[in-house]
DNA sequence: CCAATTGTTATTTA
DNA sequence: ATAAATAACAATTG
């Protein structure tokens, strides 16, 4: 499920229990979701430490705690990958966690807990004085000054003889897309999805650049981005003009033009576009 | 039983 | 050697 504002829409629920102690930490061990760290070591380092803070990259959050068994002068870092079927939540301090429920802290006024039914999630922690470099490697976000129009051609001409909706979805070029941001973005872009990137011309290419940067940035918004209040579901405040709700509707229609939507794989995913906007070459 | 699912990664193929 | 395609991972639902 989660996308770039979706990610920070679960990191926003977590956030609830900043500054909030943990009191006691509740594993599933064997659970795959584990398979890059010891979670035996995780309960050990955040029992009794503090959640200091966090923030959110791409499709990950990274976790920060303080104190503890967490020497002087370091922090034990939380990374949360939510995967497919991932998801944050924030429950009453002493329900009892249910059975997809892999990772629980417990804080005196709630539990937060990593709920992760398929698996493909993942969870990682270190400590250290610096945020760890399996945090520090994703690439600069689409809203940052990094992500420029130049380094969208370079990254598209790399990639020349594969779909661009293929492309869309590579996380070192274009961090926090997922399958239906990449759709949403080509169908503003009124680009076909089976184009292959290298035959974009250069406004073909601004415009891809430009709508990847407007759908960041009005999701982000509109699931509660720093400063606003967060909705009460995910995705709840997108407006029916967007793709996003047509997408996956049988005989569903483009909300510009009233034509109907097509789908088929490419890329090696699902993906829904408009003929009507969006031509091959 | 079959197909489907908003993700990533290892392996195979070109 | 590099890039593109495919399989695999796991659980659940229709």
């Amino acid at each position: 499920m989660p996308e770039l504002a979706e990610v920070e829409f679960f990191r926003r629920r977590w956030a609830a229990g900043h500054r909030g102690r943990v009191r006691s930490v509740r594993v599933h061990p064997r659970a795959r979701v584990f398979r890059e760290a010891d979670p035996a070591r995780i309960a050990h380092a955040l029992m009794g430490a503090r959640l200091a803070g966090s923030e959110a990259a791409a499709k990950q959050m990274l976790f920060r705690f303080t104190g503890g068994a967490i020497g002087r002068g370091r922090s034990g870092w939380l990374g949360v990958h939510l995967g497919m079927s991932g998801e944050l939540l924030v429950a009453p301090a002493d329900q009892a966690p249910a059975r997809h429920d892999h990772l629980v802290l417990v804080q005196d006024r709630r539990a937060l807990v990593f709920r992760d039914p398929r698996m493909f999630g993942r969870i990682r922690f270190d400590v250290g004085a610096k945020p760890p470099q399996w945090w520090t490697a994703i690439a600069p976000a689409i809203l940052s000054d990094h992500f420029t129009v130049e380094a969208v051609g370079d990254f598209l001409r790399r990639h020349a003889r594969s779909p661009i909706k293929a492309v869309l979805l590579r996380q070192e070029r274009f961090p926090g897309i997922g399958n239906w941001m990449a759709d949403e973005v080509l169908w503003r872009a009124a680009l076909h999805p089976a184009r292959r990137s290298g035959s974009l011309r250069p406004a073909e290419v601004r415009a891809l650049h430009r709508e990847c940067r407007w759908v960041c940035r009005e999701a982000l918004a509109r699931n509660g981005g720093r400063g606003r209040p967060l909705p009460p579901d995910l995705n709840v405040n997108l407006p029916r003009s967007w793709l996003f709700w047509h997408r996956w509707e049988d005989g569903g229609t483009c909300p510009r033009s009233g034509r109907p939507l097509a789908r088929a794989e490419i890329g090696g995913r699902t993906t829904c576009w408009s003929p009507a906007r969006q031509r091959l070459r």
